[in-house]
DNA sequence: ATATATAATGTTACATTATAACATTACATT
DNA sequence: AATGTAATGTTATAATGTAACATTATATAT
């Protein structure tokens, strides 16, 4: 099993490439995985889970499915819904939890700006990412670019503070909406 | 009247300098207005009203006195239960509604991490900010910062997104919490 | 294999955050 | 004073999230 990393490399263009290519230099674009590469997304879930002494059970698996198939992220009650719609009815706390496991192991992420959930491009690593919010669509993009982060961290150092997470959520309009 | 900025110059130790003294550099960092400079701020959002033709009501006065008296942000019902308190008693829609008031003015932020507001240590102008939420005491330092902010535009540009508004949270502990 | 401990999920109830819809009051302008 | 508009009051409810405890599934040791 190869670890793989969903990349834009040109506008709208999606390319599946192996992690070791993947070095979230600032001219690679980190999207959600398309909908063919949801499988080998959960695959290498699984395959992280293993090898994390995690359990990936039915319920998490299928919570992450929804989000991945998803084309926008999703709230806790959308997936509800759509869990109750594939058969299994779940009360909020069920999810709730999935979706803090999936978080812990960097599967998703939680974007504080709209209370949503989506897959990250690269479960692979710990990493901070930059959102891009379309606010017409819906639509996110997540970013990997170090120089925001740097730019952080310095900026926090000089203040004696010392960062754990930072979160970067950019509202705006997407380049497919803005040409529409 | 002049604007005032409040800013910290040295480790804790506050100052208060006009308006066309503050540029926002990366070698300052401004904060919430201490006690003693409400009286400042509430003048100057009046003013700031007076010239933009706004209404600088009661209640909205009132909301933004108790945001700035905070030592930390608020919530939209702690805010309600300390109007209680101040013998004015009053339904979320009021207290939501002069917090969109006071956002748009510029003159409080909202934090979508914690669901909380802080008076904005600028509302002179529209600006981006990066919040440093302690995650220990909740004390909150609003940093200004070209760096993040272009780094931001200029990811944003690569991928052709018009970037409406960036929001920089950063949770960790400061400079406090970590000594103590 | 069975007992036991632990992790995961189910379930109920409720807490917290936010808004829709409409009534009333205050204000600005004529 | 009449009128229109903005602001606030009020009621009800939507949307988001969690506490607490019961049950089920899994892992580990015996």
């Amino acid at each position: 099993m190869v670890d793989v990393c969903m990349v834009s490399v040109a506008k709208g263009r999606q390319q599946k490439i192996e992690h070791d290519e993947c070095r979230h230099s600032g001219d690679i674009s980190c999207v959600q995985p398309s909908y063919k590469q949801v499988e080998d997304f959960l695959l290498q879930a699984d395959n992280l889970c293993i090898k994390r002494k995690q359990r990936f059970t039915d319920l998490r698996k299928q919570v992450l499915s929804l989000i991945c198939r998803s084309e926008q992220p999703l709230g806790a009650y959308a997936l509800l819904d759509l869990m109750k719609d594939a058969g299994r009815s779940a009360a909020p706390p069920t999810v709730y939890r999935a979706l803090d496991f999936l978080q812990e192991q960097g599967f998703v992420h939680r974007l504080a700006s709209n209370n949503t959930y989506l897959a990250c491009a690269h479960p692979q690593q710990q990493h901070e990412a930059v959102f891009l919010v379309c606010k017409q669509c819906g639509a996110t993009q997540e970013l990997h670019t170090d120089g925001i982060y740097k730019a952080v961290e310095s900026r926090a150092k000089k203040v004696s503070f010392k960062v754990e997470h930072a979160s970067v959520e950019v509202v705006g309009l997407c380049a497919h909406c803005r040409a529409a």
